[in-house]
This record gives structure tokens, sequence and C-alpha cells, in this order.
RNA sequence: GGGCCGUUAGCUCAGCGGUGGAGCGUCCGCCUUACACGCGGAAGGCCGCAGGUUCGAAUCCUGCACGGCCCACCA
């Protein structure tokens, strides 16, 4: 069985595909065993089209946690699923529909969902299938989707809950409306851009048409609906001026100047124009003092009839016109440019308008203390912790949350009017504020305010938005309310894995209503991770034409690659600069792994006789490099633990990183090669056990990065190791025994180390052709490092391609003509007439001595300070002491070499 | 306006109290029969600026500058 020389993914990854899924290896087994559960659920993708680089990193990240508790011994347990994505995927297909000349009211809210529901199939397997690709140990068999039959149970359930502790309500509130979706939205919906703008300054005189006061505006079409001037009350300016009517200009209504705290003098003119029905801070001033409220502009965002002339006009021509006509009527006082930042739309960017509409809205209050008890309480925690504070801040000052939205994909409200006792009909549905209304699963068989019998009931026409579902998704995936075998089994969850961007969104509310119906936080941690950006750093958008499809990465350099790139970048709380050369850098490092494997198996027999196993090696029988491999293993596998427990999945994957490359394959893997080129079949054996021990154990190791190469090289490599599982998931995760660890022999080794890269240096420094094999004379050092030295020869000899070393006894050091190196207080004298040049030899040397005494330098500044023998640790002072002898030592030989052996 | 994060080699980022690190890129040499997706070597840093604490600071504290993110009703 030889392997191809650098490692195709293609035909292994929808190998092991199919054979997990075959085995159905993601499904948790029903056993009685008790292990300890860890359940992750998926947060779920909008069904609005494929999957980008950032659900890569965050399904990859969860999928690391998952394999390796499962491999840790856990009952592990990941549930995948789609979200329905509201707002978003109505947007999509609206596009679609636009592509074909049609808009949704052409099809009718039926047609339209039918098109939605045929859409969202398409999709979701789309979906799914790159989660397969992506190697995601996810239990298909559960899927779930936010709005199919069992989510919408759950919906009703919690509206119909919340409603009956009267923490659902509809009410008339000025809200964030977005023109373009038609729809309201809730307060995180709006994000805030900085744009340019201009400030005017208008003249409004007063009813008598004397003097009056000029107030400043962003927004002057907002004029239309002013019903009031408001200053600060400690205003003097103005204080003869409250309580008077002013003249509107334009439309010539009378409106009051009303002196009000949240006036800030400094700002502008000091005076105000008060629009309550479209400002939130307007809107405030207006009920503080009894202001009337004419809303000028619709839910089209165009000016209403209110808007006198100007009525059907957009906002922006509005706008433009206005600002004529107060120029032509001499009440522009000043024109300026202006920077501030405005609300836009979360899903569409247009300008949000702030309008007073009658919505429903869930009362927060009460939720979220709870909440903020579990995370004080320990109960639920932020990884990093960084986030812990904007979390509470956000949870202790949260408003109520408007949950209706005026679209037609998404959870239709569960409340039902009766046709008999309301009036529906002489007036827009959503200025109907005294409309009573029936919370129900389906429509009421009986009218409960008139007891009509005649079921003349009408459902309310708005949706609930997306994030309502969302936030009982950890719930509702195992079949809450109902208590299912897998809610009492699985819920509440263990760990939540997500970007930083959905924090208020989705994981508070998630935690406030676990909370409220559960009495239980929905996973006990949240494991907050960044966004995947351009390499230079930009926010990856289909406008701004940098989006990556992790498909056509993963074609490219294969899935292992891809993850593990994603991996070794996934600082928690931290955004990644994505780029190709990062994946190239892990596609080398998987060809890496790959040829090891190559290397084991073909100085494997054939086919096993019998397992090797570690525990019948003799310990005495184990060589330097054998001890050094196992403790650093040893260590690794510690290391990676640690890590892996403490969410530092970038960093685990770094330490396996630089132990396979650096440490295995750069000296374990070539010292190898002494010792399988030797007679002694003992000798092959006890070399070829450690081999494909610790290459399984490190595989194991990167199994949850790597899931398909490691799964490939698994199934070789066990029956040499004498494992049978069928998969890695089943082999657990390596846990050394703890007397592998050995410092002296890390120590032992680091000096042959430390020598070879001596040797090695000034071989490539002087040119010294690699493949010609030189004699060395090693002078000087302690007797222990000599014999050290003498005894690892062999290593030496190889690694530092040398023909022989000598050691010669007495103190003959002049060696005429030889390049010199230093190490662990030996030197290493490399006699080659003829073929060094010896000016170069000579600058190298007068480099080092310049290097020597700059550290003897620093150095001293420690070791001659009183003070820093005085307070530093007995350890330090030490450490520090043989180090400036160390280097003392070296900067002599130096010297003596420059002098004497050049000559 | 408040809060959080960042500022370290050309680029991307580790290090977070004891002589400045990795990957990529660059330069020099190698097809040393597992791997050129490789091997060996090297060059390259007033660790943003200014103070302070300490025997000692890239690392801790305080300011400042610049960049980014989050939050907030300056019209």
């Amino acid at each position: 069985m030889s392997l191809d020389k650098a490692y195709a993914p293609q035909s292994v990854e929808e190998r092991w595909i199919s054979a997990w899924k075959e085995a159905g290896l993601f499904s948790p087994k029903p056993d009685s065993v008790a292990a300890p559960k860890f359940v992750v659920v998926i947060p779920p993708p909008n069904v609005t089209g494929a999957l980008h680089l950032g659900h890569a990193l965050n399904n990859t990240l969860q999928d690391v946690l998952v394999r390796w508790r499962r491999m840790s011994g856990d009952k592990t347990c990941w549930i995948p699923g789609t979200d329905h994505g509201g707002i978003a995927t109505q947007n999509v297909m609206e596009k679609q529909l636009k592509a074909e000349n049609l808009s949704r009211h052409d099809l009718g809210r039926d047609k339209f969902l039918e098109r939605m529901q045929e859409w969202t199939r398409e999709c979701k397997k789309t979906i799914l299938g790159q989660l397969e690709k992506l190697g995601c140990s996810l239990d298909f068999s559960r899927e779930a989707f936010t709005m199919d039959e069992v989510r919408a149970r759950a919906v009703r359930a919690a509206f119909k809950a919340l409603w009956d502790k009267k923490l659902i309500y509809r009410g008339r509130r000025m809200v964030n409306w977005c023109v373009r979706c038609g729809t309201a939205l809730s307060d995180i919906e709006v994000e805030y851009e900085e744009r340019k703008g201009r400030l005017w300054h208008i003249h409004y005189p007063l009813a008598d048409n004397s003097e009056g006061v000029v107030v400043a505006t962003t927004r002057p079409e907002t004029l239309l609906g002013d019903t009031a001037v408001a200053v600060n009350p400690k205003d003097a300016r103005y204080a003869h001026l409250v309580g008077k009517k002013l003249r509107l200009p334009l439309l010539g209504r009378e409106i009051l100047v009303v002196a009000d705290e949240a006036v800030d003098m400094a700002f502008g003119t000091g005076a105000v124009k008060v629009t309550p029905a479209h400002d939130p801070a307007d809107f405030e001033i207006g009920e503080r003092h009894g202001l009337p409220s004419i809303a000028v502009i619709a839910f089209d965002g165009r000016i209403s009839a209110e808007g006198g002339l100007y009525a059907g006009l957009s906002r922006e021509q509005a706008r433009q016109k206005i600002v004529e006509d107060l120029k032509a009527s001499a009440l522009l006082r000043k024109e300026e440019d202006y920077k501030h930042s405005i609300g836009v739309c979360y899903r569409c960017a247009s300008p949000i308008e702030p309008l007073v509409s009658l919505q429903w809205f869930v009362r927060m209050k009460d939720l979220a203390r709870p909440a903020l008890d579990a995370l004080d309480g320990g109960r639920f925690v932020i990884h990093p912790k960084s986030w812990a504070k904007p979390y509470k801040d956000w949870l202790s000052g949260i408003k109520d949350w408007c949950v209706s939205r005026q679209i037609w994909w998404g959870h239709r409200i569960p409340v039902w009017y009766c046709l008999d006792c309301n009036d529906v009909s002489s007036r827009p549905f959503h200025q109907a504020e005294d409309l009573k209304g029936v919370v129900s699963d389906a429509k009421p068989a009986s009218c409960p305010y008139c007891c009509s019998t005649k079921g003349n009931f009408m459902q309310d026409p708005d949706v609930l938005d997306t994030w309502f579902s969302s936030s009982l998704w950890p719930m509702s995936v195992f079949g809450w309310p109902e208590k299912t075998p897998d809610f009492e089994a699985y819920y509440p969850t263990s760990v939540l894995v997500t970007g930083y961007e959905i924090l208020y969104l989705w994981v508070a509310r998630m935690q406030m209503m676990g909370l409220e119906f559960t009495g239980r936080p929905p996973f006990s941690s949240a494991v907050i991770h960044g966004i995947v950006r351009d390499k230079s750093g930009r926010k990856m958008s289909k406008s701004l034409g940098n989006v990556i499809d992790p498909l056509v990465v993963m074609a490219k350099f294969g899935t292992d690659a891809l993850r593990f790139s994603l991996m070794r970048d996934a600082r928690l709380g931290k955004d990644i600069h994505f780029s190709e050369d990062g994946v190239t850098g892990a596609r080398n490092f998987v060809n890496k792994i790959w040829n090891t494997a190559r290397f084991a198996l073909m100085n494997l027999p054939e086919r096993p006789e019998q397992a090797y196993s570690l525990e019948t090696l003799e310990r005495e029988s184990l060589e330097l490099a054998d001890r050094w491999i196992l403790s650093r293993y040893g260590a690794l596998a510690e290391d990676v633990a640690a890590k892996m427990g403490a969410y530092q999945v970038a960093e685990a994957a770094e330490s396996i990183y630089g132990f396979m490359w650096d440490e295995f394959c750069d000296w374990y893997v070539e010292l190898a090669k002494i010792r399988l080129g030797s007679q002694d079949e003992g000798e092959k054996d006890s070399c070829r056990a450690i081999l494909a021990h610790v290459l399984n154990g490190t595989l194991k190791l990167l199994h949850p990065f790597m899931p398909f190469i490691t799964e490939e090289l698994y199934a070789q490599l066990k029956p040499y190791v004498g494992e049978r599982a069928d998969f890695l998931l089943d082999a657990g995760f390596p846990v050394p025994p703890p007397q592998w660890r050995d410092a002296e022999a890390e120590e032992r080794m680091a000096a042959v180390m430390e020598i070879t890269g001596s040797i090695r240096a000034v071989r490539a420094q002087l040119n010294i052709p690699p493949g010609l094999r030189i004699r060395a004379v090693a002078v000087g050092g302690s007797p222990e490092m000599r014999a050290l030295a003498r005894e690892r020869m062999d290593y030496i000899l190889v690694l530092a391609r040398l023909e022989d070393v000598e050691f010669p006894v007495g103190s003959e050091e002049r060696r005429p003509q030889s390049a010199t190196a230093l190490a662990r207080g030996m030197t290493f004298l490399i006699p080659l007439a003829g073929i060094i040049d010896f000016t170069r030899e000579r600058a190298r040397l007068e480099k080092e001595l310049v290097k020597a005494e700059t550290e003897i330098e620093k150095i001293s500044a420690k070791v001659e300070n009183p003070n820093f023998l005085r307070h530093a640790g007995a350890d330090e002072v030490q450490t520090a002491q043989a180090q400036y002898r160390a280097a003392l030592e070296k900067k002599a030989r130096l010297k003596e070499t420059l002098s004497a052996v050049l000559n």
C-alpha cells in the first residue's frame, strides 16, 4: 500500500463523508452509559443562499469542539438546522421576482409563500450539503428549521405564555420603519452610519410676525409635522418666548414654544423644532407637553395629505423643495455641511424613518433580570470575557422589543380578531388601536368578547421578528414545549459558538427566553469569535466583490487545509484577515503530514504480524531521541487538552503544528532514519513502534481540526498500533502516561540540537557544499558535554552531515586553517584548507564576537547589579549567572580563535 | 459622548515582568531517495508616543496619538 507523493483531498473526503454517514457516526447512541454530555446547537444559517467563509469559521469551530469532546469521552450531540431569515430571505425572493418584473403583491400572499417554501427547500439542501462537505459532525437526523411545524408550535406556545404573563402587548409607539422593506424593525436592527449631510438654520417668526427664533435641523422636510419649538428652560435667550406662539414657515400653522430639559443650549441655536411624529426625541418632548402629533411622512416614505402642497412627494423631493421654498421666502438663514450619523436598515441600508404605529412588543425588563443574574452567578459564561461587559450593559439598558414585522415571510402572529365585534374595514389595520385580539393556535370557534359563534375571524396580518423564533432555538430544536425525550436528554446545551455581531440580537435573547421558560440558561458558555474579513481587513460583501466562496477554496486546497487555516487564526473575539496564503501554508502542512505517514508506512512491514506496543518496550532500550520525542509528545497532549478546555483552539492548533513539523519531522524522523537503516531488527522495531505510536497520537490530536486526512491515515496506521476503532471519533483522545515526561532527555536533546545547529550554520555560511562529508575536531567543553557529544555522535554526524568527529585528549587546540563552530562550551574545528574562504570565516567570527559582546553587556547589566542580586529570585540569579559565564566563555573562545586558529 | 479592542520584522499575527518570536515574503545554498506543498542557513525590529511603578517593562499603571468595533434621542 503505497501512498501518492502528494495528498489528493477530493476522493478521500468523499469517501469518508459517505462512510461516516453510512455508520450514522454523528447520531448519539441511545445507550445507557452515563457519559457526560456535550450538546451544541448550530447557529442556523439563513436560507438566503449558500454559505460563506463566516459560516465555515463558525461551523469548523463548533466541529473542532464537538469532535474533541467526543474523543475525550463525552456523549456529544450537535444539532443542524436553518433559519427562515425573515426580511433577509424575503428580500432575496423579492429581488428574484423583480427580475421577472413581478412584485410580491402580484403573486398575492399565498402564492408568494409557496414560492418561498420552494426556495427554502432548495436552499436548505445546499446549506446542509455544504456543512457535510466541511466535515461537520452534525447529527443530520435531527435537522430543524425555524419555521417547520415543531418550531412553529414552540413559537405559538411562547407567544401565548408571554401574553398570559402580560409580557406581550400591542401598542402605539414610535418605531424604526424601513421604507424600502416596508416594515418596522427593532432597535438593534438599526445600524448607524456616519454620512455627510447638511444643517439648515430656519427662521420661525412669532405668530404676529415679529422677531421669532432660528432653529437648526438636518431634516427640513419634517418641518411639515412640527407642532412646537423647544428651548432649554434655563436658557435666558429664549425665556421670554416660552409659551408664545410661532408661525410655522410654509404651512402657516401656529405652534407653541415649550421649555424642555432635553434641549442642549450649546448646540446649534439652542432652539429645536419639535416633530413628535417623526423623531424619537421629539416624540418624548411631545408626550411631556401634550403636543399634537402630525404624521406627514407615510409608511411608503412619501409626504402624506397632512403635508399640504408637498403631499405625494418622496422624502428626498420634499426636502429639496422645502429648502428652495424657504430660501425664496427668506426664512433660510444658514446652510452648512454637517457630518452626522443616521440610522439605516441592517438588511438594506436605506435610511430608517422613525414613525408612530401600532406594533407588538415584548416587555423586556423582567426578562433581562434573570439573564443578568445568570451571568453574575456564573451560570452563564462568555468567552472571551471582554464581551461580558457590553453584554451586561445592553441587558441593563434594555428596551421593549418590537416583534411585529409587516412582511409575509415568517411566523404569523397567533392573534385573531372577531369581525363581529371589531371594526377593521373602516381604517388601516395599523391605526386600529382598539382591536380586541384572541391569542390562539388556530382560528377560534367563538369570540370571548361578543360570544359570537359564527367564526368570523381575521388573523393578525403581521409576522414575528425572525429573531423571535431564533430566541427559542436551543429549546425548540428538542421539541419544546413538549417534554420530549430529546428535550429531557439534551437541554440545556453546553456551549454556543457564534460571532459577536449577534450577541444582543440572538445570544442575549436566547438566554432570556431559556431562563423564562425553563429556569435554566439554554447554554452555559458562549464562545464568541470574530468576523472573516478580506486580506486588507474589509468586510466581505457582494457589493465590494471580495466575497470568497469556501467551496472554491476547498476544491483548490482541500477541506482540511481550509479548516486548519481558519482555526489557526481563530483567536477568540478577533477578526480574521483571510487570504489564500494562509490556506497555502495549511495545505503544505497537510501535505507534510501525509508524507510523514508515507515515510512511516514505508518503513513498517507490509502487514503487521503483531501490533507494536509501547508498554512492552523496555524503557532502558529507548535511546535519547525516543525518550525525547515521547516526552515532547506527552507535553503536547497535555498542552492541547488544556488549551481546548479554555476554548483556545487557535493556540492548540499552533502547538500541534509546531510539534509535528519542527520536532517530530525535522528531528525525530531524521534520526529515525539511522536506526531504520540498521541491521538490528530489535533496534528497528523499537524505532518503528515509537514512530507509529507518536504519529498515530498526533493524528488523533489533529483530528478535530483535519477530520479527513487524519481518518485516512489512521485507517492505515491502526493495525500497527493495535487499535481497532472504525473511526477516529471513537478512538479516544490521547492521554500519554506522565512518566513519559523526561526533563533530562529534553535537556540532552536540546544540547545535541544546538551543537548540530552551530555546525550547520558554519557550513551554510561558508558555502561548504551540502553533499560534502567533512571531518571535525571537538575540543573544550565540560566532561559531561564531551561525553554527551561522543555518545550521540551518530546523531550529530547524520544531522550535520559530518564524516567523523575527533575528540583529541589534551589541549592541542591549535588547528590551523579551520572553521569554528561553538556550542555549549564546546568548539568544533572544521579543518578544511583550500575549501574554506578564510576572509569569510574571519568576518563571520567577528560578527559572532559582536553578538557575544552585546549579549555580555546585556547580562552584565543584571549580574553586576547588586539590586538585581538582592531582589531577584534565586533561580533568576542562578540562570543569569550561568548565562553570563557561558557568554564570557564564548567571547574568550572567539577571540582566541580569531587570533590563533586563523593565522 | 461612553465603552471595548488593537498599534511588535516588508505582510498577517503570537508573546503579556527576566538576553525580542512564528507563518508568509526576501536573500544564500541544496532534487541530502517521505515531502521542492520540501531541506539547511541568513538578513530584517528605538515592540505607536510620553511619563510612572520595578533591581528589571514589548509585557503592569497613567496620559496622548492613530486605527477599528460596540453602545448613546446633539436637533
